[in-house]
This record gives C-alpha cells, structure tokens and sequence, in this order.
DNA sequence: GTTGAGCGTT
C-alpha cells in the first residue's frame, strides 16, 4: 500500500518536510509511516530510490502538515532505534536555497538553520555535540568505494568485451591479413611502378 | 545477501 511518493511532491507549500538519515536500506515508507504518524498528521512520505536496482538510498522524507507536529516528530524519533539502525531526524531543504521557494512557510519549516546561523541556543547545543559524535564516527569510504568500483567494473567488462570479440573473431584476423595483403598488392604495385619509373629515370637523369 | 554520507520524485 506505498502510495507514498507515487505521483510527485503533493503541496509543499503547505507541508513541512523532515530528513529521515541513517535508516535500514530495507525499511520503507510503510514502515516508518506508523511511526511518524503518532507524533501528527504525516501527508506525504518519500524514500529515494536508485534508478538502476530501486534500492533505497538510506533515507526518506516524511512531510508533515503542521510544522509543530513536525518539531515534535523531530525532538521525539531523533535517535531512535528504528529496525536496529539509529535514525536521524531533522528539518529537510529542497536545495541551497529553500528558503526562497515561499516566504512563510518553508522558511519557518527550517528553524535549525536559521537558529544556528544567527544565535545558538544553549538549549540545542548539547544536543548537536551529541549529534556530531555520531557524525564523526561514520566513515564514507566503503559506500564510495563500492561506487567507483561498480562503475570501473562496469566500464572494464564493457571494454574487455569488445576487445575481445574483436580480437578472437575470425573475421578480424582474416579480414585483416587479407585486407593488409590486399592493400600492399594493390598500393604497392602501383607505388612500385611508380618507383621502377622513377629507377629507370634516375639513371637516366643523372 | 552486502553498504552507511547525505537533502527528494514532477
């Protein structure tokens, strides 16, 4: 029953988006609705997928309709263990500047930033040295290896292939030589009338 | 079957 993300962002407007971070690969918005739906009313939740194999990507976007319940969802499911995975809960953007899409709304939906920006509460504070704990026990070197290797790979079959079957066809070897044999037997009869003209002539010129 | 920083589909 994922009708969750299926046609498109429904009114940004009027929702507030979280940043879900850290959750299993295998959970889906079915998964998380229940939990994010006891905390208000969640309109809309998106997990990205990859193109190629439609896993996910590791995270997802719950929107919710009040942006209240939104920093309540946010207080009460960061850090929480959600299928055995810490999860990471925060105020999402659209892009560098989200906050331009409409002044009211999506602006206010990103207190974090403008909070840390400007002012840094005493309240949060101890929370974000938690928070970068966590972030700085992380490592990307695997994922980013995996993902250079799949396309090195990828790109190395390709190559080995095609140079493979070109080198092992028949064709080749055969086409080639008969081509190479062809060619001296064609350019090289007539280059070589040209050099016995020009052997006869020398002698003669000289 | 694996993985683990990050900001999203029309």
């Amino acid at each position: 029953m994922s009708h969750f993300g299926r046609s498109g962002p429904p009114d940004i407007s009027d929702t507030y988006s979280l940043l879900v971070l850290n959750i299993t690969f295998r959970t889906t918005a079915d998964d998380l609705f229940p939990l994010f739906d006891k905390y208000g009313k969640v309109v809309d939740i998106f997990i990205p997928r990859d193109r190629r194999t439609g896993d996910s990507r590791g995270f997802a976007f719950v929107r919710y309709k009040y942006a209240d319940e939104a920093q309540k969802a946010v207080d009460r499911l960061d850090g929480r263990v959600v299928d055995g995975r810490e999860i990471t809960v925060q105020f999402a953007k659209y892009g560098p500047n989200a906050e331009r899409i409409h002044k009211g709304r999506i602006v206010e939906s990103v207190p974090r930033s403008r909070h840390r920006s400007r002012s840094r509460s005493p309240r949060r504070r101890y929370r974000d040295d938690y928070k970068d704990k966590d972030h700085k026990k992380r490592s990307r070197s695997r994922s980013l290896d995996r993902y250079e290797r799949d396309k090195n790979r990828g790109r190395d079959r390709d190559y080995r292939r095609r140079s493979r079957s070109r080198s092992a066809s028949p064709d080749y070897s055969r086409g080639r030589g008969r081509g190479r044999y062809d060619d001296e037997r064609r350019s090289g009869s007539r280059s070589a009338d040209r050099f016995t003209t020009l052997l006869i002539n020398a002698p003669l010129l000289t």
